[in-house]
DNA sequence: ACCTGAACACCGTTCAAGT
DNA sequence: ACCTGAACACCGTTCAAGT
């Protein structure tokens, strides 16, 4: 039903031409397909499985072939770091609240979607991340605290040692991930209590405040702990502005 | 001048053994030489090229031998972060100073030995450090924070959060390091400028803030913003304590 | 223009064999 | 007990050759 795009290619091959191996099911490679196949593989592997031959095999070539549309690795995974930064959405402009709530909803939308993928956090810790989304969301911040009187200065450090600490934690975050078919609330004490242990089995004279604390210690889940982080650069944030 | 250690080992060798191959110049390995060797490859080359062949060739031998003295490559590296960590020494006990100055200079201290050794901080990132001296550093910061009467529950968590922020400046503060030969005051302006000059061409309409903000979102250095961010940190826990 | 296989210089780890 | 060489199953990247 679309207009004849080139040629007189929808006419029938003639019948001695010999088909194309797998005539349809090999799309052309492009560069969109490249970073959407790294993102399957992240999510269902992690990371570290994120290798070029790896992603090759995926789109049935050899690792050489992607060289034709993203210039190296570093590039593919700065690539796939803006796409899923691309899924964080933005509230609507001029919602109500305070810039400190609008902050605090964003930073937390901001760590969901990075924990939603694996440990790509790991690419934001390792480069710069400069892509047309990481972009869109740092002028949404920046634009909030502006315009909420948050001085200038303090608004532009907060927003990169916020941003760091969300990557932060979003990658340490996948480490105490559970193993598949675990179930977070019922299992976590199998989870805690090896460390747990560990902490009371150290010497009491050396380590008095670890092992008084225990407890203290090895409580909380990873969102509580990553709450109470945020909410700890908001309100020093806070009290440097009401000086 | 030392007793005698073991059997006839002191007596000069008969003429007819043939000697060892290099003599004395290669001691045998343990774990702790392991260590060091890779500490001194880290220093040299950064993390990356901390391979377990990397530091067999440096001790002159197949990355195999290694495995006699440490499990894994993950062993090795825990052994590596925690020597590091060792070096941070911590200031003498009952220093006069209210607990936030003293958790503020740790943090400092901790911060800078990080720094001191390349990337060594990812280590931090991947895995949880438990090793002795990471002990010592926990044990001494709660205890200080405890005892300068910040109820336990906070202190054990902000011993997480700020530890976490350390590790993670120390790492990402790698990525800005400035090639050889680079004086960090005079030309500091050669490696902010392009981004200053990214910033500066985007689009006005779609980056309000961020092109109104340019000066304010290169400005500061390294520890600079490292110092901010700590301090964001101990604020937030100091407003929460007067609560 | 796009894709390919083969090669290069690397990885971590294992294992049978040596001393 | 400690060390070794060779092998296995991987890496990222380049390059000449193919269509």
């Amino acid at each position: 039903m679309t207009p004849h795009p080139a040629g007189s290619a929808e006419l029938p091959q003639p019948p001695w031409r010999t088909p194309r191996k797998k005539p349809q099911s090999r799309t052309p490679i492009s560069q969109d397909l490249l970073v959407e196949t790294a993102i399957r593989v992240l999510d269902a592997e992690g990371l570290d499985a994120v290798s070029m031959r790896r992603v090759a095999q995926e789109l049935d070539t050899g690792a050489a072939s992607l060289y034709a549309h993203v210039a190296n690795k570093k590039e593919l995974l700065d690539l796939v770091f803006d796409r899923v930064v691309g899924e964080i959405d933005l509230p609507e402009q001029g919602e109500p609240g305070t810039w400190r709530e609008q902050i605090r909803e964003l930073g937390i939308r901001m760590h969901a979607t990075l924990s939603s993928h694996a440990d790509v956090a790991r690419v934001a810790l390792a480069n710069i991340p400069l892509g047309p989304n990481a972009l869109r969301v740092s002028e949404r911040m920046l634009g909030v605290m502006v315009a909420g009187g948050v001085p200038a200065q303090a608004a532009a450090w907060f927003l990169d040692r916020m941003s760091l600490y969300i990557v932060a934690e979003a990658y340490e975050g996948t480490l105490w991930e559970m193993p598949e078919g675990f179930n977070p609330e019922t299992d976590r004490d199998a989870f805690v209590e090896p460390l747990r242990q560990y902490f009371r089995s150290l010497p009491v004279d050396q380590f008095p405040a670890l092992v008084a604390n225990v407890d203290e210690m090895t409580s909380g889940d990873k969102d509580e702990r990553f709450l109470f982080g945020l909410d700890l650069l908001l309100d020093g944030l806070a009290a440097r502005i009401r000086n």
